[in-house]
DNA sequence: TTGAAAGCGTTACCAC
DNA sequence: GTGGTAACGCTTTCAA
């Protein structure tokens, strides 16, 4: 039999569709869908009654309207598909991912998005909070964040009045270049990033920096054309390294700003002949999952402990909490595998 | 000096302030807004100015009410920073990533957080799409999400009435056994996902059945003890490869449903003091970007590619589109490299 | 070309 | 305890 044409178009239930039904007002709906007090229980459990029966949901975005908040926090990541990123991620998932918050990616690899991204996040009615990782941002960009009262925090950047997690790059950088030296070695190179990127990565600069201090400290002198810096990039890295390999006097081992770096670093050696650690010893940093399957020697950084560590810190403030000093991360250490060696 | 008492306080602007300040009413600035027609050019401009001036930003929760939208894309995922999901990611952003529509991320790793996301994505009004990875509906989730008539499509999952985009599994898993075989081996043994698990995978076992349906048809006999299945993961294939490696007649080659999964399998190997491929041939299914550096044999399949297909599909629909047919991935193709030789 | 006003679906305040 | 109603900030229709 078809409906009868007074049946009601069948549409997604309100909250008045209920209240009606109900035979209440739509404050007392309210009040049952929020467990507020002053309801008699009667009347809750008609109501409760009514909703199952209509299948109701609540709007989110009314409810976001009405609140002022949406329960949503931004995340902004450059190449956020890196495995160094993905780990972070996955630490701000350990602590997001239970709470009632929805994480939402913003992907950076280009600077137009980079602006769209923070045009679009920084606004306090489309996320509660924001994330940012590996972006240093502007002055401008930090004013606007500013202006809105928008909780934000900072993981792998210190260069803002904000919140920040991040680890001793400099002292990172040391570390791994006295492994180098202790091992014997004194024709070290560098490959890292370039100084100037449209993202402003700032990391490579910073180890770069511990790298100079500890060669200078051990009286290791540094020539110029030991320091490589490209785009960021395994295939970027290889590049640099055959340049480092054609050299008159070759390094004897190679500091890459990071794992991804050092990748292309073996691949050039291996391009070139050489053996991995006896010809050539390379040192990476990061410690990300495929260093150990690889056999890469790298500096530890907790990647996914520092993404906890910024969730964690913008939990708090979104709870109304005190800005916190960030939790302490587990210290840098240097993973020994298989491809350091003494020189020849 | 101090401000005057009668200084407004400086609070994020609205329409109405920016139609005050310009003389306007609101619906002139929503039209300019909205690059709507319909209003004079020197009008326009002066809006313009003042928006400007004020800093004005739209509140997107407002503008989402009263349209009905929400600009923003629900993907749906178990353990989001596994590789293939990763990469699965990666594609879907290449769609998205420059289009108006947010991605919000929904990491499943329990089941509960499975009921979680399906009930909070699905209605129409929290986001405009989904996408689900990996992880097949019951008819009841279906029938939830038709209801609302949320846009949605599936990747890597075939078993709706939905949009969905995936690779023949069966036919994949006989490619990797037929490798095995045409390279002699004859005592060729499995690890896969468990049959049922909280999830639903159902990849590993359709990849098990071209395994079986190879086999049969070389005439190969297949023991039962030769089939491990266990949950997901690196250290659990592993143990299952110790197993079978502990069997009377051990297997001289093995097939792992996943990359992933054949990692354990060479881990368990090296730790038996077994060489690969010399004493054990090994050959996985993805061909995620680590397979390479580590020499993996494997089955690769398109897996960034489907993310973009599952998107574009996806996008199609949002557009208003006709419900075509998702567009064709790359074939499978076994990658040969250094995991598979002749058995000894 | 423009302004006024009625939605969009909630929450929260104020009476009763 | 409960119902009515004014926000929340925008879009869109209807008149002028």
């Amino acid at each position: 039999m078809a409906s009868a044409p007074e049946d009601p178009v069948p549409r997604t239930p309100r909250i008045r569709d209920v209240a009606a039904r109900a035979g209440v007002g739509v404050g007392t709906v309210s009040r049952v869908l929020n467990d507020a007090p002053g309801v008699a229980s009667a009347t809750r459990d008609r109501v409760r009654a009514v909703m199952q029966e209509l299948g109701y949901q609540p709007s989110s975005t009314a409810r976001n309207l009405s609140l002022g908040r949406t329960l949503t926090i931004g995340v902004i990541a450059p190449f956020f598909t890196s495995p160094s990123v993905v780990e972070r991620l996955r630490g701000i998932d350990d602590v997001f991912g239970h709470s009632p918050y929805d994480l939402t990616l913003y992907n950076i690899e280009t600077p137009a998005q980079r602006r769209a991204a923070l045009r679009r996040f920084g606004r306090r009615d489309r996320v509660d909070g924001l994330i940012v990782i590996s972006l240093p941002l502007t002055p401008g960009e930090l004013r606007s964040l500013g202006r809105d009262g928008l909780p934000a925090v900072l993981i792998d950047v210190a260069n803002a009045p904000l919140p920040h997690v991040g680890i001793d790059d400099v002292g990172g950088g040391a570390m791994a270049t006295r492994h180098l030296l202790d091992a014997g070695h004194r024709d070290i190179a560098f490959v890292g990033d370039v100084e100037e990127n449209p993202f402003g990565f700032a990391s490579s600069e910073r180890r770069l920096e511990g790298f100079r201090a500890a060669l200078e400290e051990a009286g290791v002198p540094l020539p110029a054309a030991y320091v490589r810096r490209g785009p960021f990039g395994r295939a970027t890295a290889g590049r640099l390294t055959r340049q480092l390999l054609a050299l008159r006097r070759r390094p004897t081992a190679i500091f890459a700003a990071s794992d991804v770096q050092a990748f292309g670093v073996l691949d050039a050696a291996a391009r070139a002949g050489l053996t991995v650690p006896d010809d050539l010893s390379v040192i990476g940093f990061d410690d990300i999952e495929v260093a150990e399957a690889i056999g890469l020697t790298t500096v530890r950084q907790p990647l996914r402990e520092s993404g906890r560590a910024g969730a964690t810190l913008l939990l708090q403030s979104l709870n109304g909490g005190p800005p916190d000093s960030p939790p302490p991360l587990p210290d840098l250490t240097v993973v020994r595998r298989r491809t350091v060696a003494r020189p020849a």
